[in-house]
DNA sequence: GTTTAGGGTTCG
């Protein structure tokens, strides 16, 4: 809308310009910037008769003055070119407050005659400007007094006093009305039945191509002005229809509301007089027309009813020919399980990830017929109200049963879809309110009675499918148990600990995501879990224990040889090596047990790599000890063992001798910590299943060493090979970016536990007796 | 300077 009559009251504003426009002192205008996303603000001083240049174009020459700049240069030349030179020329006055916004700047050839800028503003629809004329009614009365110019007088007719056959202006009060809808010929149609002070109906038909010249009518008691509407007669009764030149203005119909015209029209005129008439028509409407409750929300939607929704667009997707599915949230949860509509993931549109995010809390609207094309155009993010949304029980005889949304097709009762504007006051107050949302709350699935879960299996199409389903192979498998039945998990969630069950569920989601996270050390006798130590610790705790000098009298025993040797560095560090002696006299190093004293984290791990197991040791004065037990006891392979601090009382390296001694000592890690007096932590895969099979969702643990994934937890650290080969595990059980449908069948044990901590007692599930089938491996 | 729709809930 390149140029806007506005008024101003109390010198300010009543229409903010757009947001993205950014106030430019006049002083500080220089050439060569971009001015596209600037405005300039200043009073007409002065303005030139429209004129045509040379080529036609018709021009326009206004002089703006800074009222507030005391500098010398106060004012700039405005060149207005075209359209917007012939519109601005009908309604300008002198004093009136002028904005310019998206100008060319270029040197002024006059500006030493008159004093003016350097350069001048030149403004034409083509360079995208707009300008928005601020009228103060006084001086626009006393000017148009003065100049004896009169702007064109409206004159509006009450709705009890239209004729057949006229062209006619009117106010009314919106009582019914049917958004824009493609109709069956070329344009949109809007249906708008207006009341106004002398109780009398009207009913608009209102066509047009352009879907922003219907008026922008958001709610029952909304107001509007019409501007050339046509009155005809049909079935007995007037109706109006729109004709050449037809326009409107719309505005709140709250009484104290802000009066604010809803236009496309680039040029009209709303001065006091309109004002009152908007305030008077308020007043009359909040005692004369019957007041709509408040505005349903999905936290209040009931099994059978039509409502309207204010709410978000977060997805969208095709359905088929004659459907259309719009994925919407408004910030409340609905009360009773809603269905989701099954679509191809590659045809779902909208941010994957907000779509995750917001699951529990979006509603799938099926939209129908005449509506498709509209709902197609619509941009994920828009706010939309869409009226008369009919809500349905699905399988009402099941205990299982959804709410469906359904837009059906036709416009009957206003049904349509319309887009809200950002500056929508509901709007506002809803994108306020979805901030504040608190996703985790809504995402906390303990918290979720099973009724809210995911109701992808209770519809007509996933019970067809069941059956196929039901044949496909889990993948994963039960080792033990084979004769139990499957227990649905809302019988499981509803019954007491401790409890054993074999299920059937999909896995929904995991944590943690980074698999890495998900390894951690346990001590089967104080049962405490702790994170598997960095290796900077180690290194730290070598490099305290190399300050400690090595004992010569501990070296070369009866169960081990040692060699020393000093670094040839400025540290001139001491390195011993005690090498465990076997009764085999030839022994082969990859089968040989040895002892450091002083080395590094390097040359530790590089003997890992010929010897089959390195304990890291330091001297005392009557034997060989272990280092803090942050630190691994023993190496092996390439996985630390480590000791629990709280469970384990080391004993003397001596002990060792004991498994020396053997004929073919194995060197198991277990043997070794139990002859040290160590409490050997084992490294397991500690994760949370959310597990759901359409009757409710559980969060599981899987607590495992080895046997469910088939890889040791302990290797998995240090081996690239075993960490893609649980990744892709993992992947194949639950499909990044899959919809539930699509997501394979794992049959499980999993017994349910009390648990008392701080916290309230509350029952707890782990998977037990349970692998991935050899084929997903 | 035509047609569309011309208010009054649901096939899905």
């Amino acid at each position: 809308m390149p140029v806007q009559l506005l008024r101003i009251i109390k010198e300010k504003s009543e229409t903010p310009l757009p947001s993205h426009l950014q106030e430019e002192d006049l002083k500080d205008l220089q050439e060569g910037f971009d001015y596209t996303n600037k405005y300039v603000q200043g009073t007409v001083s002065l303005s030139y008769p429209l004129t045509k240049l040379g080529d036609g174009t018709d021009f326009f020459k206004v002089v703006l003055q800074d009222l507030h700049n005391l500098s010398q240069i106060n004012s700039i030349n405005i060149l207005i070119y075209g359209k917007m030179a012939e519109d601005c020329a009908k309604v300008i006055h002198n004093g009136d407050t002028f904005v310019v916004a998206g100008f060319k700047l270029a040197k002024s050839p006059t500006a030493k005659e008159d004093g003016t800028h350097g350069c001048h503003l030149e403004v034409s629809e083509e360079a995208g400007s707009a300008i928005y004329i601020y009228s103060t009614p006084k001086k626009r009365a006393a000017s148009e007094t003065a100049s004896a110019s009169v702007a064109p007088k409206y004159v509006y007719t009450p709705l009890n006093h239209l004729k057949h056959g006229t062209v006619v202006n009117l106010y009314g009060v919106v009582k019914f009305f049917k958004p824009p809808y493609v109709s069956k010929g070329t344009d949109y149609c809007s249906v708008v039945t207006l009341v106004d002070p002398s109780n009398v109906k009207l009913t608009c038909t209102l066509f047009s191509g352009n879907l922003d010249s219907l008026p922008k009518i958001y709610k029952v008691g909304d107001i509007v002005r019409f501007h050339r509407i046509k009155v005809r007669e049909y079935n007995g009764q007037m109706q109006g229809i729109t004709s050449a030149g037809f326009a409107s203005l719309t505005f709140d119909g709250t009484v104290g509301a802000p009066v604010l015209p809803r236009t496309s029209s680039k040029v009209y005129t709303f001065m006091d007089e309109e004002q009152k008439t908007i305030e008077e028509l308020r007043v009359w409407a909040a005692s004369n027309l019957t007041i709509s409750g408040p505005a349903t929300k999905l936290s209040g939607v009931q099994p059978m009813m039509f409502f309207d929704l204010t709410c978000q667009l977060v997805g969208k997707a095709k359905v088929d020919g004659s459907s259309f599915l719009l994925k919407v949230w408004d910030g409340t949860k609905c009360p009773y399980p809603t269905w989701k509509v099954p679509v191809e993931t590659g045809d779902l549109e909208g941010e994957t990830v907000l779509l995750h995010h917001l699951r529990n809390l979006t509603v799938d609207i099926l939209v129908y017929d005449n509506h498709v094309q509209l709902a197609k155009s619509l941009k994920i993010g828009s706010f939309l109200r869409i009226y008369s949304i009919h809500t349905k029980q699905a399988n009402a005889d099941s205990d299982v049963s959804c709410i469906e949304f359904h837009l059906h097709g036709g416009t009957c009762y206003g049904r349509g879809i319309g887009v809200l504007p950002e500056s929508n006051p509901d709007v506002k107050e809803l994108k306020a309110f979805l901030e504040s949302v608190d996703l985790a709350e809504s995402q906390n699935m303990e918290s979720m009675s099973s009724l809210e879960l995911d109701g992808t299996f209770n519809n007509i199409t996933d019970l067809e499918s069941h059956l196929q389903r039901c044949q496909q192979l889990s993948v994963t498998v039960l080792t033990d148990h084979q004769d139990l039945n499957n227990t649905e998990l809302k019988t499981i969630l509803n019954s007491t600990a401790p409890q054993q069950y074999r299920i059937r569920a999909k896995l929904r989601t995991y944590k943690p995501q980074k698999l890495y996270q998900s390894i951690k050390l346990h001590c089967s006798k104080c049962n405490s879990l702790q994170e598997v130590p960095d290796g900077g610790d180690f290194d730290l705790i070598l490099q305290g224990s190399a300050a400690t000098a090595p004992n010569p009298e501990l070296h070369n025993t009866s169960w081990y040889d040692s060699v020393m040797w000093t670094t040839r560095d400025q540290k001139q560090r001491k390195i011993v090596i005690h090498f465990v002696k076997p009764d085999e006299m030839l022994q082969q190093p990859e089968d040989t047990l040895l002892m450091i004293e002083g080395g590094t984290l390097k040359e530790i791990w590089k003997l890992t790599k010929r010897f089959k197991c390195v304990i890291p040791v330091r001297s005392t004065e009557d034997d060989l000890e272990l280092l803090d037990l942050s630190a691994p006891f023993l190496l092996q392979g390439n996985i630390k063992y480590y000791g629990c601090k709280q469970c384990s009382t080391p004993k003397p390296i001596k002990s060792l001798s004991s498994l020396a001694t053997e004929q073919q000592p194995s060197w198991e890690p277990a043997e070794i910590a139990q002859v040290l007096g160590i409490e050997l932590l084992q490294y397991v895969f500690i994760m949370k299943f959310t597990l759901v099979d359409g009757t409710g969702a559980i969060n599981a643990y899987l607590f495992d060493y080895e046997k469910f994934f088939q890889i040791p937890a302990s290797e998995i650290l240090t081996n690239n090979f075993l960490q893609q080969k649980m990744q892709m595990t993992m992947n194949m059980l639950c499909p990044p970016g899959r919809k539930l449908d699509d997501l394979p069948w794992l049959e499980c044990f999993i017994k349910s536990y009390n648990v008392r901590d701080a916290t309230k007692p509350r029952v707890c599930y782990q998977i037990f007796d349970t692998t991935i089938a050899e084929d997903v491996v």
